[in-house]
DNA sequence: ATGGCGCCACATTGGCGA
């Protein structure tokens, strides 16, 4: 089973990027954040062409994601239960017998911003609640953007970066509590390309220059990370025309039966 | 030097992303 979690930064803008990635990757499933569509306008006809379902979660302008599937998804969740957010950042479903949980993180913007405390606190409910959905269901991944870098060698430039937001301690220690619950950093399993990263700042020539970070995570509870034979970035999504400032992150799974 | 690029909308400029 090969599941994939990108940001595309505008759905509507990059439809066909989408249909190249599932044609030419093939994909079972894929989780997109910034779909930045309602519900009304998600492409459902498109994507059944290319012979994928779709569960979603959109608004206008901001956030929005998905769940873009072979097999049909079953028992969707939308947000973070008992955690009321007008954001719409997270959507849980089954495909194949994984639990898939998508997930768009809060930015933070800066350290002195509103949006600092909200996301650390957005974190800690993501934390609490994935905490029972492990026992609920053993074959769990989470994948999306997390707006955190975890360590200096996510970084292209950790000294610039220093004390960031993306990288800040107070971040990396959330990132740290999702890995505590048991989950692994599927890209970490494998001996990785030294300055492997997932996002590029399109101004300034960033991607070019590999000035980036990894930033769009899978993390796998210990069942699948067992079962996990390759974790990559996907570079070449990267230097398509239109591109998403992200490359869609891959982890392969070899499941029995 | 807070710029640079791309996307969105109460659009012809400002908010936001990361």
């Amino acid at each position: 089973m090969k599941i994939a979690a990108w940001n595309v930064n505008s759905l509507k803008v990059r439809l066909p990027q989408l249909l190249d990635f599932l044609a030419t990757r093939q994909p079972d499933a894929v989780c997109l954040q910034e779909t930045k569509l309602t519900d009304d306008a998600f492409p459902v006809a498109e994507l059944e062409a290319a012979g994928y379902h779709a569960a979603f979660s959109g608004q206008k302008t901001y956030n929005g994601v998905a769940i873009v599937s072979r097999s049909a998804a079953t028992d969707v969740q939308i947000g973070i239960p008992g955690y009321a957010d007008e954001q719409k950042r997270v959507i849980a479903a089954t495909v194949d017998g994984v639990r898939l949980v998508c997930v768009y993180c809060p930015n933070g913007q800066s350290l002195d911003s509103d949006k600092y405390p909200y996301k650390l606190a957005w974190f800690d409910a993501l934390t609490a609640w994935l905490t029972g959905e492990l026992t609920r269901h053993p074959n769990l991944a989470v994948l999306g953007d997390y707006n955190i870098a975890p360590e200096d060698r996510d970084v292209h430039d950790p000294e610039a970066w220093k004390d960031d937001v993306l990288v800040s301690p107070p971040e990396r220690e959330r990132f740290r509590k999702l890995l505590d619950l048991g989950l692994k950093d599927s890209f970490r399993l494998f001996e990785q390309p030294d300055k492997t990263f997932s996002w590029w700042d399109y101004r300034m020539l960033g991607f070019q220059k590999n000035r980036g970070l990894r930033i769009d995570h899978i993390l796998l509870s210990a069942p699948l990370a067992a079962a996990c034979t390759a974790s990559t970035v996907d570079r070449a999504m990267r230097k398509l025309k239109q591109p998403s400032d992200h490359a869609p992150v891959i982890a392969e799974l070899n499941l029995a039966g």
